[in-house]
DNA sequence: CAGATTTTTGCAACCGGTTGCAATTTTCTC
DNA sequence: GAGAAAATTGCAACCGGTTGCAAAAATCTG
């Protein structure tokens, strides 16, 4: 059924060798002996077997993509420049759902047993850990979304949360909000825990200022809703700073359906600049993460690191910065 | 580096058939070799290549997840139930992006070289001549969301078009509406084809009912908003059916935005039912495609076929339903 | 045109597994 | 405990490629 090298060495009349050579970059081969390869090839529609080659090559050109995102409209972005990335360097992205799954270790033997040449960790909510336990099996791995630290073991690509929770802080302040908050994402979450570390760091430079902390159960639309209408039942604050832009646009119809007006009554802004947010009947104030860029580099650096494993673990942060929209009133 | 077969079968003292046979399901080993090969790949942190034994076994338990919606929302929760799906049963997405391409060449070129056992088409804009390439190079394919044929050359998972097109129609006609319109995704894409098609037919039977049909240049809310606009330059009809949710959505915040009132001016009827469509903020009135069961029977569907790749081509249509919200006003 | 150089080619071993077969061991039967 | 049946085991060939090496062919040099 399927056609091999054989049968192509076959039909073309020269050895096996010289068909692998015909397809086989930089190898040498005659130009005659080449044209009878692909004549041949073309003949009998054959196309060499990626996965036989990689066992001696030791490449497969595979890329395990792991994320837990799969309910964040942001991810969809997300997994396009992916994808679309990886496809352009001639890599296959396979992809892992971790759902509620936060043990590497499945996904480890997974991606171990199919020789992925390398692996891109898409999270914002899951630990340096996990990322660890790839490039503890000498798989190279870059952790995208993920929490920069001084002295990282593997590479992290992503934002500065906590300056980000700083300039969202600053962005209120600037406004004159005297009563603010963070509505964050998931406690646990690591994007939320050093936003919510930002944002109160700025604030603490300024004790007129009250400041509170909540957390919503996910970066979602019913998570950040039901949060916000659970503080609507208490004296709200002037302004949030909303733990993402999904989360923010479900707070925002808690603001909305309680009779209050944004940004008069209460002001919003959000983090990510996802799509959605410049939609018209959104137009959500946020921080732009720049995700396209972060993807470009995060595959930059995957491929780097399979060409030099040993290469020395690397933190690449990008600038965030405010697109001013309508849940936030105009500068004074 | 890589620990193989031969490291283990060194350590353990036996033959390295033995230990692949430890390693195969029900494969004949006694449990004394067993205890001694499981102990010593332990200790080696064997795990075996799964691409070296998809050589001789000819299984790979690679799928290939082929789509080009990487902009619809609803695309999202596509990616998150086919990923589930198949790794509860063991394979593995290798995932495609088309993007704006619709050649099938290129994706079929690619996935006989990483020998997919399978492959599944995810679009409900491609026509059935793309599914129909993989079945000809011997590839089980299914093609979900696609178009129903009445004799099919390949698998098809989905909602029959034309019945919601007049399903909608229906709906539009109860209501009491006399000028009704579609406004359907791209022209080329064969669910809006069928879906203007049976909305159509369905309203041939009122002859005292205005109908009119316009294309926006996508499923997406650009496209939708941007239609919208251009139709409320003239006198709008009194009740659109939109092409699926996110460009309805699109549509409504020019309505909006045009200082009309939703469903008392214009109603709106989207189909899709994404996760976004019961948003407080959205509420939209939609017609929901049963997407779970879909995916789901498509990986039946799959996996049935590369046990028997002789299977003969199926259709299988999922009833759709009308989820009542607050877009189109209430029936009389 | 002979001899030296370079290029091309095929052989054979190997990548990390699986599997049919025959030999060996274990278990069963009486 | 002997003989037959069943279970286990290792050998060796194979899956579809790649690659070092030496032989063969082509090209260059004077």
């Amino acid at each position: 059924m399927t056609v091999t090298l054989k049968d192509v060495a076959l039909r073309a009349g020269v050895s096996r060798s010289a068909v692998s050579r015909t397809f086989t970059e930089g190898a040498s081969v005659s130009a005659k002996t080449r044209a009878k390869v692909e004549k041949a090839a073309i003949e009998l529609k054959y196309s060499p077997n990626a996965l036989a080659s990689s066992l001696t090559t030791g490449r497969t050109k595979l890329i395990g993509l792991v994320s837990n995102n799969f309910h964040n409209p942001l991810f969809l972005e997300v997994f396009d420049l992916f994808t679309r990335g990886l496809q352009e360097r001639g890599l296959r992205p396979l992809l892992v759902n971790l759902s509620a799954e936060t043990d590497p270790a499945n996904s480890v033997r997974m991606l171990r047993q199919y020789s992925v040449d390398g692996v891109i960790v898409a999270s914002s909510t899951l630990p340096p850990s996990f990322a660890e336990a790839f490039r503890d099996v000498g798989i190279p791995v870059v952790h995208s979304f993920g929490r920069y630290t001084s002295s990282p073991h593997v590479h992290v690509v992503g934002i500065d949360n906590i300056a980000c929770g700083r300039m969202a802080a600053a962005a209120l302040v600037a406004r004159g909000h005297k009563r603010v908050a963070f509505l964050g994402g998931p406690k646990g979450a690591t994007s939320t825990e050093d936003r919510a570390r930002g944002f109160l760091d700025a604030l603490s430079a300024h004790p007129d200022i009250a400041v509170s902390v909540s957390y919503a159960s996910a970066y979602s639309f019913d998570a950040g809703r039901a949060e916000m209408i659970r503080l609507l039942q208490d004296t709200p604050a002037e302004a949030y700073f909303g733990g993402d832009d999904v989360l923010s646009i479900g707070a925002l119809s808690a603001i909305h359906d309680a009779g209050l007006r944004v940004p008069d009554d209460i002001g919003f802004i959000g983090l990510n600049d996802m799509a959605m947010a410049r939609w018209q009947n959104i137009n959500l104030t946020t921080i732009r993460q720049p995700i396209a860029e972060i993807i470009a580099s995060s595959i930059d650096l995957v491929v780097g690191t399979i060409a030099d494993p040993d290469r020395h673990p690397e933190t690449r942060l990008f600038p965030c910065s405010i697109v001013e929209r309508g849940t936030l009133r105009p500068l004074p």
